[in-house]
DNA sequence: AAATTAAAAATTGTCGACAATTATACTTAA
DNA sequence: TTAAGTATAATTGTCGACAATTTTTAATTT
């Protein structure tokens, strides 16, 4: 399942296609979180000179991917619990903004079709009982929607273009596929029913709240993970 | 006045040096908006290969400062209006959050700085009652000092590293040096005070505000250039 | 043995040339 | 005269090699 975003468009150059290779390597963990990157080894692996990955690692580093340091070379990004915190804060602001666009610039149409979207994956909600994908590909959907029906570029492209590319390696990396499926559902169709009513200020509180939500969610979840790191050492030790 | 911003490290490389001087022609309109990049003509120009020479263009890409389509080349950004209008959107939504969490994580002495800086700026402006040096320096010191403040490398990268160079840019093209001095001062007093008080809420509603203002300000100076030309127009049929 | 210095290896930055693609100019046909 | 098609020119993308810098290794000194 790939889930692209929607803003991006045809990868023609093959710097770009390598480009996608190493975004997808890295948001999926086969490059490691910190690690070195080699620019001879990489090229030499995906059979190109090194101009052209330098091009790729360019675009890397452009949506976060990477950090490039002058005459010393590229790391992959590392994925901290701060780094985490602080894109949701980010998050919050630009797609609480992009709600309350929304709210105001979507079509009629758009704003239609929203609403249809979201009774469909009632159904699939409704067959699967909340698992899997509505928790990825429907979420990723409607926020990507509302984001698009702002009708900023701007703040598609900061979003769609660079965070969200982020979002999904510390998905992968702290391997949450954010279990508020139900919760998540009722959010986004409160969501979805202000941006209706036109009403943008309403339409920014509920995503600001959406998110917010979702991101003590994940707190809490990795610091119920280092307590039970913890709780299984203090278990080793007494046996 | 460079007015560079504070999170830049010193350019080592030459692609790097020659990226700034790009940067500094872009913004200060040397360089059309929306003109056409030759990279031979260019390379030539900066006595350098051209591999260097799109080396900078990246960086400048990644600024947003120019646009790059595969096998067709880069041109300046346009500057528009309704570029100008979601660039202002995308800053109120960000350094209103930054603004926020300034007043969650600045440190005393980082507050008491500010304020420094203010009072100092309140000097600077009863000699000079008002004109260019506030406006300018003053006001960005200001924003980048609240940014830094927030503590968010997320969001100081975006906005400090991205952002600032556009909106240069379009307050060289429109050229507007806000002339709101006074009445942004006061803004900025209010806006400090309720990060001395640790006023999260407050603080971000205010900087809002703020930006909000300047937007309403330049939309407005806008519409009456337009109105000016157009009566121009009409005097010249007349006559 | 540890620390400092010097040499060697490896890595990144820069260059010029060639290949692939796009834009331009010209020819030909309707 | 305009339109379409073709050939030419120009531009961008990619490549391999060299230069500058950094990292590693080895040697020397304290």
């Amino acid at each position: 399942m790939l889930l692209q975003n929607p803003t991006k468009q045809a990868a023609v150059t093959t710097a770009d296609k390598v480009f996608e290779q190493l975004q997808f390597a890295i948001v999926e963990g086969e490059m490691a979180a910190g690690s070195k990157i080699s620019e001879p080894e990489l090229a030499k692996h995906y059979q190109i000179s090194r101009s052209t990955l330098r091009e790729a690692l360019n675009r890397l580093e452009k949506c976060h991917l990477i950090e490039r340091k002058a005459n010393v070379g590229s790391r992959v990004v590392n994925c901290t619990i701060e780094g985490l915190l602080e894109l949701y804060i980010t998050r919050e602001a630009l797609e609480g903004m992009a709600c309350r666009q929304a709210a105001l610039n979507m079509t009629d149409e758009e704003v239609a079709h929203m609403q249809d979207m979201l009774t469909q994956h009632a159904g699939d909600k409704a067959l699967q009982d909340g698992v899997a994908y509505y928790q990825e590909k429907g979420d990723l959907d409607f926020h990507y929607k509302v984001i698009l029906g702002s009708h900023n570029k701007q703040l598609i492209e900061l979003i769609c273009g660079q965070l969200y590319h982020l979002i999904r390696m510390y998905r992968c990396q702290f391997g949450m596929n954010s279990p508020r499926a139900s919760r998540a559902f009722d959010e986004h169709s409160r969501i979805i029913q202000a941006i209706a009513d036109r009403d943008g200020e309403l339409a920014e509180m509920l995503m600001r709240r959406h998110i917010a939500a979702s991101r003590k969610n994940i707190e809490n979840k990795i610091t119920n993970e280092i307590a039970q790191k913890e709780q299984n050492k203090i278990q080793l030790i007494k046996s």
